[in-house]
DNA sequence: GAATCTTCCTGGGCGC
DNA sequence: TGCGCCCAGGAAGATT
């Protein structure tokens, strides 16, 4: 599933191969690619078409171009890939993926941007855009690790007020975003901590290296998975060469732990899985 | 308001 | 071999 580092490498995709070009052809298919938009995606389309595309931007797993109407108003497009989405860029003629849910054609009558997901987790929406550059929808969702407005020293001042396990917060898209299940446990597994532990008994430190884990760890698969991509491709089938070789803890269950030979261990969490090591990282005495 | 639970969806993998 | 079930996952919305 794309993760940040994927997404990202989306972003750079679209950047490369969208942005400076002019829709003249916006096509939906099925009912749930289109999201939040009452009047329906015939509207939709008929909204951004001959609009330009100025930039493509990306704050945790959101993806946005940045479209000028031909009224010279500005709004997003917004993109979720959700597990299973693709963005892919193809030949107009080039067949029909069976899951395509959304194809772009531009002016220049060269390769088509096609939104392709087999689980339709993700999904496209119309948005305008805040003062500061932000759709609407994506308000209330953090600075990710990986950009400008990251805040360490304020993202660890919230979560030690968190009264909830310190994996919770974690994922937790308003206090930082882009980090997922698997970033999640690579992180408490660098920084040898158990996920169930309670993000307010942390100390500071110790919230602040599991922070730098967690942005440190991207960053690696970002420089691994950027070059994995074929260049028609925006993205891949959200697995890069990173998950294949790097990964410490995350399904890795029963293999021996990299740093002490234990065998990594596998625990329910929220209806999922969390894998840790028992001896790096204890499981606290309780747990509320 | 914070914390937690439920729901959306479908292909791959597994057990029987 | 094939059927049916479980599982994976982010985030919106509901519920406590």
């Amino acid at each position: 599933m794309p993760e940040l580092p994927e997404v990202e490498v989306v972003r750079r995709g679209l950047d490369t191969h969208v942005v400076g070009r002019r829709i003249t052809r916006a096509d939906f298919r099925g009912a749930r690619v289109v999201r939040r938009h009452v009047p329906g995606p015939a509207d939709l389309s008929a909204r951004i078409t001959d609009n330009l595309v100025n930039a493509a931007r990306r704050r945790g797993k959101y993806l946005w171009l940045v479209l000028e109407a031909p009224d010279g108003h500005h709004h997003a497009l917004l993109i979720h890939l959700g597990m299973s989405g693709q963005l892919l860029v193809e030949e107009p003629d080039a067949p029909a993926e069976r899951h395509v849910h959304a194809r772009f054609g531009f002016a220049d009558d060269g390769l088509e941007l096609r939104f392709v997901d087999q689980r339709t987790f993700g999904g496209i929406a119309l948005a305008e855009l805040r003062r500061d550059g932000i759709p609407d929808p994506v308000g209330h969702i953090a600075p990710d690790p990986l950009e400008g407005a990251w805040d360490e020293a304020a993202v660890v001042t919230r979560m030690k007020s968190r009264n909830t396990a310190v994996k919770r917060a974690l994922l937790d898209q308003s206090l930082v975003s882009g980090v997922g299940n698997i970033y999640a446990d690579e992180a408490l597994w660098r920084a040898g901590i158990h996920g169930e532990r309670l993000a307010s008994s942390l100390t500071r430190p110790a919230l602040s290296r599991l922070l730098r884990h967690a942005r440190q760890v991207m960053l690696e698969a970002l420089s691994e998975g950027g070059t994995s991509f074929d260049a028609l491709y925006v993205n891949v089938n959200g697995a890069s060469g990173y998950f294949d070789r790097s990964l410490n803890a995350y399904g890795q269950e029963g293999r021996p732990c990299r740093r002490c030979g234990a065998a990594i261990r596998r625990e329910p969490f929220m209806n999922r899985s969390s894998f840790s090591c028992p001896r790096c990282q204890p499981r606290p005495r309780i747990r509320a």
